[in-house]
DNA sequence: GACCAAGTTTCGAATAATGGAACCATAAGG
DNA sequence: CCTTATGGTTCCATTATTCGAAACTTGGTC
């Protein structure tokens, strides 16, 4: 489907074969792979070796199928806790969720795409890796659009090449032009908002998590449905949303310098 | 600390590094990185560019740390989904803790260590990528020795070298004879016990999730403190532990084969 | 401005990855 | 029972990648 990446070296063939796996979402067998990867027989053979091997994925021998491996969730625990958000925006956003009795969500921008870090609700219980991990459109959602507004030119250019512009609904935004022309106007009110982009009847409004100096580190928004919620009433949450983004920020610079060596807690 | 892997190609020492880094818990500097690598500085600079720029590693410039990339987080999504018992396990391991008002833990043997993949507690809410994904030893919890009475004898031999047979508390079992008496017996009872040996006054009752062919697909466990249980009480659950680690099992195997093409959901 | 330390680049040599083709099972078909 | 097809595994000469010592930046310190 899409053009997919210039690997470099074998490193990054592997790692191709490890997304194949992914996205197929259930236990795949070798020849389904060969199909669509391309490298020749021998070669997907030897990467899929070694990355079982690695425990990076799971051979059923009798199945004769791949799957992801565990060793993967091991390093989702350290990547989550510690290349995230969410860990340090955890309370801050559970108190909002219960506070407005809406969803709120946290997204970091991950080739152009939004990754969802966290996901909190007041209503529905506990969802969460079934959530977090997952990734959609950055062009059509309040988060990617809030995160883009505050992108240096070229992180920009190279994130818009990365949109598809599929219309999902009437109100999509479906070209570059229209979608600078938003970004602009978020730039200003310093707030995005969903109006129906993604899904219909699901509306947001969300702020870019910006670092002191003034990278993005993420995105965050309250989610409603159009029944019990308008964007006014959603409004009316952007100051709160922009002073919460705010201390996520002033969190995560503190945690990512902790200059002075703390005795080495290790695991 | 322990020996590590017998790496294989360049695919394997990437994959030796992006552990060195999450083993660190925090954005680590190269200079660190090598000091604990045993690799030379070329080498090892360009292992971290090809990680970095694949998205597996996140590359501050300004500071000059690694730390694991957002990618790995949206591996961690497909893995955890598909890897995992956890997905399949949610609905029953919900309604256990529930009932009992105690923590519930799904657990999977990963390389000898035990690493739980769900953990549900009845009154604490939420937890999760940050309880799913961790790693704690084998030889002395109950999931551990009751995944462990169950493998091949091969697959015992290779967990058993993994023990480090550390004396937590005055009840760890703390050599290979003992572990395997243990093991003995819970085959005979069908479940195991956790009887102060990881951390003092925590115990637990756990029990296999076996797939129809016999091999080990998890574990499952009650866990629960002395001031409120007893082992007598938590035995009182063997039973119904295994009535819902069947279940799991079964789950899993209707998944894991779905055969018919069931209309390509996709993501 | 000399020194040091961290990080980056170079480049020939060494090594590991490549992939076409042959091979081995097992299952299907005549 | 022999033939063919299919999915998976192994060989091995060729070639492209990776390796790593050393040279070179960069930036801070005395």
């Amino acid at each position: 489907m899409g053009a997919e990446g210039h690997s470099d070296g074998t490193v990054g063939k592997a790692l191709d074969v490890l997304d194949m796996v992914a996205n197929h979402g259930r236990p795949v067998r070798f020849i389904d792979l060969l199909a669509q990867s391309p490298y020749p027989k021998a070669t997907l053979y030897r990467l899929l070796q070694t990355l079982a091997n690695q425990g990076m994925l799971h051979h059923e021998p009798d199945q004769g199928t791949y799957a992801l491996g565990v060793r993967l969730v091991r390093l989702a625990h350290s990547a989550w806790a510690q290349s995230s958000l969410a860990p340090l925006a955890r309370p801050l956003v559970d108190a909002l969720a219960q506070q407005t009795g809406e969803t709120v969500h946290v997204a970091q921008l991950d080739r152009g795409q939004v990754l969802y870090v966290d996901k909190r609700s007041a209503i529905q219980s506990i969802e969460m890796f079934s959530q977090a991990g997952r990734v959609g459109p950055a062009y059509c959602t309040g988060v990617g659009k809030a995160m883009m507004a505050y992108l240096s030119a070229d992180a920009l250019q190279r994130a818009l090449t990365a949109q598809s512009f599929h219309p999902h609904t009437a109100h999509t935004l479906t070209s570059t032009d229209a979608l600078l022309a938003e970004l602009e106007q978020i730039r200003q009110d310093g707030h995005a908002f969903d109006r129906e982009e993604h899904e219909p009847g699901i509306i947001c409004c969300a702020v870019p998590i910006l670092a002191r100096s003034g990278s993005v580190l993420g995105g965050l928004s309250l989610t409603a449905h159009t029944a019990r919620k308008s964007l006014n009433d959603l409004a009316e949450h952007a100051s709160e949303l922009k002073r919460i983004a705010a201390e996520i920020a002033r969190n995560a610079e503190n945690w990512r310098f902790p200059e002075r060596n703390t005795e080495e807690t290790n695991q």
